[in-house]
DNA sequence: CGGATAGTTGAGCCTCGTCAAAAAGCGTGG
DNA sequence: CCACGCTTTTTGACGAGGCTCAACTATCCG
């Protein structure tokens, strides 16, 4: 569901755009080979690390290895948003590009592994890095803002939906079953970032489970019916 | 209230990473003239014109020089999201960076002017335009995830009148009063965005008006007490 | 084993969405 | 210039989805 990329043809372009004309992942990985080559620092992490904090001074970009991550926007008053949770092959730290200081945090859910990602170096030495960097800034936008439509025409039980699913094809992406998510969250780290409360969500998976579109056991999620789930965010529209 | 950039001091950094270090507006300006110089197309919209629909073929982006721009989101099944009003100085298409083609909808509020930038021309030709478009993205994004953080935390006059002290900020970043705000959108485009029922939209601003914080005359809105709309969100958080 | 963290479930309430109707603007053409 | 139709806005009444508060259970970890 979340990205909405044209699958169309990659058209044969000068080299400039090359990058530009990509679908999505082909030259992506030419890109990210290319830096896990590069001998680059890594760094181990374990739960509950927390790997940048807002207002702390940045070196570079963290690309995920291994783990899982969330990051989160922290207002003044106190008030806490999870911006999202970030697995293999994502980056952390792509908001503050062009501050000195991070904006946001980011904080390991499980044991993990990031690389550090120098971007005067890359843009410097990898040919394409810059590209590379902006297709994957726009993809987190076009993300984000499937996520605003989700929260704000989807109801409760819909966005619960919605994001198993999402965890489900992420999983799928990086070469696992699908059928099965382990939650590396909790629920109220999930309602956080669904804007609803810990209870909601809570509801939202009993429910699922009794009817039987999918198997809850503590974090462990089997998604039974996908048809099913996948008509009941795409058909009624909204609440209601 | 959008824009946490930490006011810190630019490093002296090496020439590769003086974009980076840079808080925000000074080199953008040195760009941004640079990109005005030009000579590059221009293109007048009037009320209503469709800059570019989700799915058509892209070519460039756009720099907006005046008028006012929605950009939005379409699902499948019909469901619309707004994802901002862009003014002077926003640039619109940056989420399809990395496509062939568009991904969301630009449509223009009133008659404006926006510069054609097409990027693969500009990144060869312009030093630092590269920096330029990723320091503006992660931008984008900071926006995009404190909107996120501010509709799901904040009930609905609150969000109303976070909305309000946006666009006062926005326009007094322009050189215009900040007292003072014309409204582009209808009352529905702002419930969009902020998460809510166009009905909410006005009965909150007519509460506002009725306490005698903000002056409503259709769509003028005068801002008679900043920081008591300010207390207002900073405040008690969230709903309740 | 015991304290802390995480998850579940229930009951009541409140904010906001929904539906409806009417007023106010606004553009268009006669 | 005014009449007409359309869009936008306002306001009211009502109901429901989800939040709040609270109690209880399960689980993890030292």
């Amino acid at each position: 569901m979340l990205d909405s990329n044209a699958p169309s043809a990659a058209l044969a372009a000068p080299h400039l755009d090359a990058w530009f004309a990509q679908p999505d992942g082909s030259t992506g990985e030419d890109i990210e080979s290319q830096l896990l080559r590069l001998g680059l620092p890594r760094k181990l992490v374990h739960r509950k690390d927390t790997l940048f904090r807002p207002g702390q001074s940045k070196s570079a970009l963290y690309l995920v290895r291994s783990g899982y991550f969330k990051t989160s926007l922290l207002s003044e008053d106190g008030r806490e948003k999870v911006t999202g949770f970030r697995m293999r092959g994502d980056l952390l730290g792509l908001d503050s590009i062009g501050l000195s200081h991070h904006a946001c945090e980011a904080v390991a859910l499980d044991v993990g592994e990031v690389i550090e990602l120098p971007h005067a170096l890359l843009s410097a030495r990898v040919p394409g890095f810059q590209m590379w960097l902006a297709a994957t800034m726009a993809r987190e936008i076009r993300r984000d803002w499937e996520w605003m439509l989700a929260t704000s025409t989807l109801g409760a039980e819909q966005r619960v939906i919605a994001f198993l699913l999402d965890l489900a094809d992420r999983q799928r992406a990086l070469g696992y079953s699908g059928e099965q998510v382990m939650l590396q969250m909790t629920r109220a780290e999930i309602g956080n970032f669904l804007a609803l409360q810990l209870e909601t969500v809570t509801r939202a998976l009993s429910h699922l489970d009794v009817v039987g579109l999918i198997a809850v056991d503590r974090r462990e999620i089997r998604i039974l019916d996908t048809g099913a789930l996948r008509a009941m965010i795409a058909g009624e529209r909204g609440l209601h």
